[in-house]
DNA sequence: GAGCGGATTAGAACATGTTTCAATCTGGTG
DNA sequence: CACCAGATTGAAACATGTTCTAATCCGCTC
C-alpha cells in the first residue's frame, strides 16, 4: 500500500463513519427534510457514498480486494477520485464500511428471530453456520474484507473493535437463546464472565477459521466443524452421559 | 498491492523456498565443498538471499509492514531491484520466509528443552506465553509478519497451511509433555483426535488474539489470558473439585 | 438574481510494489 | 586464455493507492 509519510490531521479528513446509509438495496433515501440543519450530510451527499460503497462492493464481489480499483469505483459511482477520499480514508475503509452495513442486517436479523431452541450447545453451532453461510455466499467480497481488516492502521483498529463487540454481544444472546438488546451500549457487555468468555473463545476459533477458508486452505464446511468442535470442547463437559 | 493482471509462470520464477539459510546471527556460511552439484543454489546466492531477509527484518523491526520498502531492502543488501524479485515473489514472501525460520527456532527450543511439568492446562498456558513472549518482543516485525499473511494469494496459502501443522505439532506434543519429533511428517500428525481438535482451539484463540493485539486493540497480557480463558474452558472441566 | 463558501471535479503528481530489458559480470569449460 | 550460459545490475516503465491543485459547480443567503 503506498502511503506517503503520515500527514497531519486536517478538519476537512474524512469521518470515521458513525452514520447509517440505509439499506443497500433501498433504492431512494426518504426525503424528510431537505437538509436537516443537525444532519451531518446533506441527502445527495449521502446518495453519493451509497453509490461509492455500491461499486466497491460490486467489484470487491466479482474480484477481491484487488479488484477494487479506487479509480473503476470512483467511475462507477459518478464520483472524481478526490471526493471519494473525502468520504473515505483509504480502500480499506470502504470495504469496512460495507462490513459493517452487513453486521447490520446481521443484527436485525437475530433481533427479529433470535434462536430459541435446543441447546446453548446447539443454539451457538447453528448461529456461526448461519453467519458462515451468509459471508461465504459471496466468497470473494468476504476475502477483501477479511484483507481489509488486517490493514493495522489505528482506523482500522477501533472499527475491529467495534464490530467484535457487536458479534459478541449476538453471540451471549445465542448462548441465553434470548433476543440481542440492541440498545444496549457496547461497552456495557451483557452476560456473565463465563458466557464472555465462551463467546470470546467461539469468536475467535470462527474468525481465525474464517481467515483459513478466506485463503483458501479449507472448504466452509470446515469453518463450521472447527466451531462445532470448539463448541463441543467447552459447552460438552466429557462426562455427560 | 499494485498488480498487473497475473502473468504465465515460467520457469525462472522465484522458488517456493524449500531451503534453510543458516541461522540469521551466522555470520559465515560454512564453506563445504565449494558449489556442490546438488545445492540449488550455490554459497554466495545463499548470501546474497541471507542479506535480503536481515534487511527486510531490520527494516520490518523499525517501521513494521511499511517501513519495509523493496528499494530499500534491496540498497541495503546491495542487490538489484531485480534479483530481490529473482528470489522472492513478493514483500509478503520475503517475509513469511523470516517468520518460517523464526519458526525454526521455536522448534528447535521445544525439541531441545520440551515442557514436562504440571498439567497439560499448565503447559499448554505456558507454551502459549513464551511464544507469545518471543513474537511481541519485536512488535514491529511481528505486525509486518502478520500482516503478510493477509496477503491470500495461492502461495501464501500453502505456507500458512504449514506453519500451521508445524505449530499444531509442538502444540500436541505440549499437550502430551513430549518433545515434539521434527522428524515426522507434518501430513502424519501425532496425537488422538481429540489432541488435535483441543490443539486446533488452542492455536485458533491464539492466532485471532494474535491479531488483535497486533493491530493494537489489547497488549500482549491479554493474549495470554485469552489462551488461559480457553484452555480453562477446554482442560478443566467445571465438575472438577 | 448576485454573490459567497464549501463541495466537487478533472487531472496531474507522487510513492511504492512489480515487471522488463539491454548491458555487464561471473564462474565454469574447452 | 577465449567463450558461453546464466546471474546480476541499473534503470526505466507500469499499475495502483493516495495526495494536491486550480477551476468549476451547488446551494444558500441577501
Amino acid at each position: 500500500m503506498p502511503a506517503r509519510p503520515p500527514r497531519a490531521p486536517d478538519a476537512s479528513d474524512p469521518p470515521s463513519h458513525p452514520l447509517p446509509l440505509g439499506a443497500r438495496a433501498a433504492k431512494k433515501v426518504e426525503p424528510a427534510a431537505p437538509a436537516a440543519p443537525g444532519a451531518r450530510l446533506a441527502a445527495n451527499q449521502l446518495r453519493r457514498m451509497r453509490r461509492i460503497v455500491d461499486a466497491a462492493v460490486d467489484l470487491a464481489e466479482k474480484g477481491g480486494f484487488e479488484a477494487v480499483r479506487l479509480r473503476d469505483v470512483a467511475d462507477r459511482s459518478d464520483v472524481a477520485l478526490g471526493t471519494l477520499y473525502k468520504y473515505f480514508r483509504s480502500k480499506e475503509d470502504i470495504l469496512l464500511f460495507a462490513l459493517n452495513e452487513e453486521m447490520d442486517v446481521l443484527e436485525q436479523a437475530m433481533a427479529a428471530r433470535p434462536s430459541a431452541n435446543g441447546t446453548a450447545l446447539e443454539r451457538a453451532v447453528e448461529f456461526f453456520r448461519r453467519a458462515t453461510r451468509a459471508i461465504a455466499r459471496r466468497p470473494q467480497l468476504a476475502r477483501a474484507m477479511i484483507r481489509a481488516m488486517a490493514a493495522g492502521d489505528a482506523d482500522t483498529v477501533m472499527k475491529l473493535a467495534f464490530l467484535q463487540l457487536r458479534i459478541a454481544r449476538l453471540v451471549v444472546a445465542t448462548l441465553r437463546g434470548e433476543a440481542p438488546d440492541l440498545a444496549k451500549p457496547l461497552d456495557q457487555p451483557a452476560g456473565s464472565a463465563t458466557e464472555q468468555a465462551i463467546a470470546q473463545v467461539l469468536m475467535n476459533v470462527w474468525f481465525s477459521s474464517l481467515v483459513g477458508w478466506a485463503a483458501g486452505l479449507h472448504p466452509e464446511r470446515v469453518v463450521t466443524e472447527h466451531i462445532r468442535t470448539g463448541a463441543g470442547l467447552i459447552l460438552a463437559p466429557p462426562a455427560a452421559p
